[in-house]
DNA sequence: TGAATGATGCGCT
DNA sequence: GCGCATCATTCAT
């Protein structure tokens, strides 16, 4: 488990390609100071959407208000609002004008257990963060979190020295368009994933 | 235990 | 109006 001290990711983390990003990903800790109190959790699962010619990525449609981040530079939060209930957290990778992300499927909760089961009732733990939209209502994420700097103090990853033993890659969940490519991502035998 | 479906609002055509 | 990077519930087996 990685008990070393934790080390923030900076914005040269992020900008790289997007599926050296992925792999490196899981196994990292993202920290959420939120109002409520400091949320972190070890990433196991996640997903790359890469370009405007990735039919299932949100930059397909070209720039738009809403992915407006993605078009920007690596290192800021994509939040978006889907089926009128739920948010979901992606990590902007790649340079200026190459829209890519990263979206956080699920993770394994480490502090601000208390926070996360306020804001999800009646969930088991193993249940708090085991999928993008249950993710964010745990964490309390919402749109006005889109666009934050990850370099800062808001919200970041970081490196324990904690290395995922195996990953798992295999196709994308809940989308379909382009339902081949293998760019799901998860730590092999994790109980703290959305689906098998 | 797995498949089907309803909830619910917003961005984009 | 339609479709959506989801989830919880319902219904069938």
């Amino acid at each position: 488990m990685g008990q070393n001290r934790l080390h923030k990711l900076s914005r040269s983390f992020y900008d790289r390609p997007t599926l050296e990003v992925l792999a490196d990903i899981i196994g990292k800790v993202i920290v959420y100071n939120s109002p409520r109190g400091e949320l972190s959790a070890r990433i196991t699962e996640a997903e790359a959407y890469i370009g405007e010619s990735d039919p299932a990525c949100h930059a397909a449609v070209g720039k738009t208000e809403r992915n407006g981040v993605m078009f920007g530079p690596a290192g800021y939060s994509y939040i978006y609002f889907i089926y009128g209930m739920y948010h979901c957290l992606n990590f902007v990778t790649e340079q200026k004008d190459h829209p890519a992300a990263i979206l956080l499927r699920a993770a394994r909760p480490i502090s601000g257990v208390e926070i996360m089961r306020r804001n999800s009732p009646g969930k088991k733990d193993v249940e708090l963060l085991n999928g993008p939209g249950k993710f964010c209502r745990s964490f309390g994420l919402t749109r006005r979190q889109n666009g934050l700097d990850l370099a800062g103090n808001e919200l970041y990853l970081g490196d324990d020295g904690f290395k995922s033993p195996k990953l798992v890659k295999t196709t994308r969940i809940g989308i379909q368009k382009a339902r081949d490519l293998p760019w799901r991502y998860y730590e092999a035998g994790s109980d703290y994933i959305s689906c098998k």
